[in-house]
RNA sequence: GGGCGAGUAGCUCAGUUGGUUAGAGCAGAGCGCUCAUAACGCUUUGGUCGCAGGUUCGAGUCCUGCCUCGCCUACCA
């Protein structure tokens, strides 16, 4: 049997993170990861805080705690919002391990070896007074084109320009505020990806189905005027896995790291490892994912992550595998999301301007941000996050089409025939025709989830849902209930057993509902879904109890629509 | 500047390799039902498919040019 690894980007340590960041990546792959696991596919569903870097010193020392202290606090942060989420990683794990320091520098030391590093002298920024090397961003100055006085090092916002923190006048670090900056050579360790451009041209070729986001972001790299950069590996920071060679310090970079972008993928596997030791397992169980002839030729592998991240998994990563000589296994689907829009807007961190994961969850249940962010997943083209949809969405799908068919039933069912399940049980045409369809409509359902296509699913769940309403319309037990009372009752059977298959097939969405709705009506879990829903559709048996549940899904209100678009708009906070 | 994507009903989007009357959801209109969270069902009004040419028996679908919008462009992760 096939099995399935699945990783999502790993999001950085540097606070909780927005909506945007959820539908880029865990919250689809969660959904694949579900989905994969109920037919029947043995899954491994990696995901860890990617926690080196400037961004998170800088954070650590604004918070005035030591850098690690701050990384453990925000991954426990983390880690618990996703899974208020209901986001069912098989484990969550962190760039930072120990495991990730091993594998890091056993990747480097491969790649050494096999003349694909090299050690380059570079001029880099040096600030004094914050007593380290600035990244081109946290320099800022006039900028020599168009005169815009705050110009970043990498790039001027106004005029656009590509710049070189040397080409700004009067620059400045945008940590302190200081102007003693200064020119300093240092020496740092360059993959040579560039040797490597044929063998990833080739191999890209073959993978026809990927997006074409995807494609076209990694042939973007590959072709430009100068061909595929080589790309620095190591920084000078202190906050990091150290430069090291056969297990000792690489010489020359006793004061220096790996970059964030060197070791953050290679985390997929040590977390993986991560795992396995956590839970004393043999080295097997880590390994028959990811090693070609220790099991992982039987893997197929897939990788979630927003598109700014597309670069680094095309090019960099496969370089870093292809470049150490090992049998490691390489990405078979990347699937690559666009923007959420907030408003018509950016989501933006600094300013506030959106909404984060752990507000959303104070608002309202998970289940309803899953629902629409998966319904509206930016899989084609950015896609603009508004209250309005928001409540239009959630509203229609979740209360009116699935929560109310649930409610109607249970009630009329209780009301009716008492807290059991209607006995008479031979389906008429009508039924048959019914499953016929919820048959079609479930199986477009798992095609779609199968080429990951996020909102056609939806789509597709939405029309199995719709149908129960359309099957109740026509029987109408209500209308028939005094003449022909056994008919009713067979309606109200498969009614429930329709609510039975809405929890099923609606759980790698909504997972949190359709446990409530499971436990509530006293539904078996299955573990793996049935090829076709006939005897599915009817496994309520005789003497199964019935009472009518609380309301699933509460509307989202004019009044509150109004009050959220105020509170998050971001300007008067 | 270069690259990529998008432009289809009031709104959000689907439209496989070009083939007969261009689809869905929401919103609007009408009818029906009354079990249900005033929920549900049925019917229905909206489109010279960004613009201009071209290829073809035939183009939303292919080619050329143009317009508008968005994204990316390598030390932000």
């Amino acid at each position: 049997m096939e099995r399935i690894l699945i990783t999502s980007a790993l999001p950085y340590i540097n606070g909780v993170k927005h909506l945007g960041n959820l539908i880029g990546s865990q919250l689809p792959s969660d959904v694949y990861a579900r989905f994969m696991r109920s037919l029947g596919f043995e899954v491994m569903f990696i995901c860890a805080t990617d926690e080196h870097g400037t961004p998170a010193e800088l954070a650590a020392i604004s918070k005035n705690i030591p850098v690690k202290d701050y990384c453990e606090e925000m991954w426990s942060l983390q880690k618990k919002i996703a899974d208020d989420f209901h986001i069912s990683f098989n484990y969550f794990g962190r760039s930072s391990s120990q495991q990730n320091h091993q594998l890091t520098q056993h990747f480097a030391t491969k790649l050494w070896e096999n003349s694909f590093i090299e050690e380059v002298e570079e001029k880099q920024v040096y600030s004094l007074a914050d007593n380290r090397f600035l990244p081109d961003r946290y320099i800022t100055g006039t900028c020599p084109a168009c005169g815009y006085e705050k110009a970043r090092g990498d790039q001027c916002e106004l005029c656009t320009k590509q710049l070189e923190p040397t080409d700004l006048i009067n620059p400045k670090s945008t940590i302190s505020g200081s102007q003693s900056l200064e020119i300093r050579t240092t020496k740092n360790l360059f993959l040579k990806q560039s040797l490597l451009k044929e063998k990833l041209e080739k191999w890209i070729e073959t993978k026809e189905g990927w997006p074409v986001l995807t494609k076209s972001i990694a042939k973007k790299w590959l072709n430009t005027k100068e061909g595929l950069k080589d790309r620095g590996i190591t920084r000078d920071l202190s906050w990091g896995i150290p430069v090291k060679k056969y297990e000792n310090i690489w010489p020359g970079f006793e004061d220096k790291v790996f970059y964030v972008w060197f070791d953050a993928p290679i985390a997929y596997i040590a977390t993986t490892k991560e795992w396995s030791d956590k839970n004393k397992l043999p080295d097997m169980s880590w390994k028959r994912w990811w090693l070609i002839d220790e099991g992982a030729e039987n893997v197929s592998y897939v990788q979630f992550m927003a598109k700014d991240n597309i670069p680094f998994h095309t090019i960099s990563f496969p370089a870093t595998i292809f470049g150490s000589g090992e049998n490691w296994k390489q990405v078979d689907f990347i699937k690559g999301f666009n923007w959420l829009l907030y408003e018509g807007g950016k989501f933006s961190t600094s300013e506030q301007r959106g909404i984060f994961m752990d507000q959303a969850l104070d608002l309202y249940p998970a289940d309803y941000w899953r629902w629409w962010l998966l319904a509206n997943a930016p899989e084609s083209s950015d896609t603009d996050f508004t209250w309005e949809s928001f409540q239009s969405t959630i509203n229609k799908d979740l209360a009116d089409v699935l929560g109310n068919f649930i409610s109607r039933v249970a009630n009329f069912s209780v009301s009716k025939f008492g807290n059991v399940i209607p006995e008479t049980q031979i389906y008429g045409q009508l039924e048959k025709e019914t499953i016929k369809k919820l048959d079609y409509h479930y199986k477009c359902l798992k095609d779609l989830m199968q080429n990951i296509e996020i909102r056609k699913s939806c789509n597709a769940l939405r029309s199995i849902w719709v149908t129960g309403n359309e099957y109740l319309q026509k029987a109408a037990p209500w209308s028939i209930l005094k003449e022909n009372p056994e008919k009713s009752k067979m309606i109200i059977r498969f009614s429930l057993n329709l609510i039975n298959l809405y929890s099923l097939v609606s759980e790698p969405f909504i997972p949190f509902t359709c446990g409530k709705i499971r436990d509530h009506f006293q539904f078996s879990k299955v573990t793996k879904w049935p090829e076709s829903l006939d005897s599915f559709l009817n496994t309520l048996g005789d003497g199964h109890k019935i009472f009518v549940p609380d309301i699933l899904f509460h509307k989202i209100t004019d009044e509150e629509r109004i009050r959220y678009q105020q509170t998050f708009s971001g300007m008067d906070l």
